[in-house]
DNA sequence: TCGTTATATTGCAATATTACGATAAATAGT
DNA sequence: ACTATTTATCGTAATATTGCAATATAACGA
């Protein structure tokens, strides 16, 4: 089907699905670690530091935004992009939270 | 397309990504819930728990087991799957890498 | 051996994702 | 106004993912 049966789920595993498909992708990866690694935010310097064509990149970004982990401003030609902060925050609240959990089964379980 | 351009990246960003995938579903995070919940390794009880057909959740299963963060053993005609350790730390450290980058971007950048 | 139960595999339909060429839109400089 | 530069959008091809019915496989008990 290719159509994800969200109803089945409770909101926060829906979300931290979103949140995980954010980094499900090398060059969604890449992109954010140039945005954490570079101190004035790059916009479209990442087309020329991925290798991927322009369009792929504005896709990719656009993602991104919609999720709310980035926030683009535009200067002059360009746009400046950069990590969003809080959202960034929240996400890795979420992620931790569930990467945390400990199991309840014993050593030898299998 | 719908082919990652893999070569394009680093290692880390392609496994990274891959990981990532493995939360791009939130049957999967249930299925994992499920495993850190019980104390027994819940076996088919996850097509009870979860509302999908049971080859849709043996083919998540799969999934999870290739990437090495769960593992299974057969018991009887049942099989008995389980969070494996070992591997879920590393994915966890990795992940934390990534999330707990500090932006060198100033305050006022965006 | 036969039937039952539990899980895996196969095959397929529906949808999503990835990538990019072509093109549009927006802005700055002349 | 014209041109160059930068980014976004559209359209489309190729591939991936999701889900399930049907079926296969494996192990147990009678």
């Amino acid at each position: 089907m290719g159509l994800a049966k969200t109803e089945l789920f409770t909101q926060g595993q829906n979300t931290l699905a979103l949140f995980a498909k954010a980094f499900a992708h090398p060059a969604r990866i890449a992109i954010l670690e140039q945005l954490f690694k570079t101190e004035g935010c790059v916009c479209g310097d990442l087309v020329t530091e991925i290798g991927l064509a322009q369009p792929t990149i504005s896709q990719h970004l656009k993602e991104l935004k919609n999720l709310g982990l980035i926030k683009g401003n535009v200067e002059g030609t360009s746009v400046c992009y950069c990590i969003d902060p809080d959202n960034w925050q929240k996400m890795k609240q979420e992620m931790e939270v569930f990467m945390n959990q400990d199991t309840a089964a014993p050593e030898d379980c299998c």
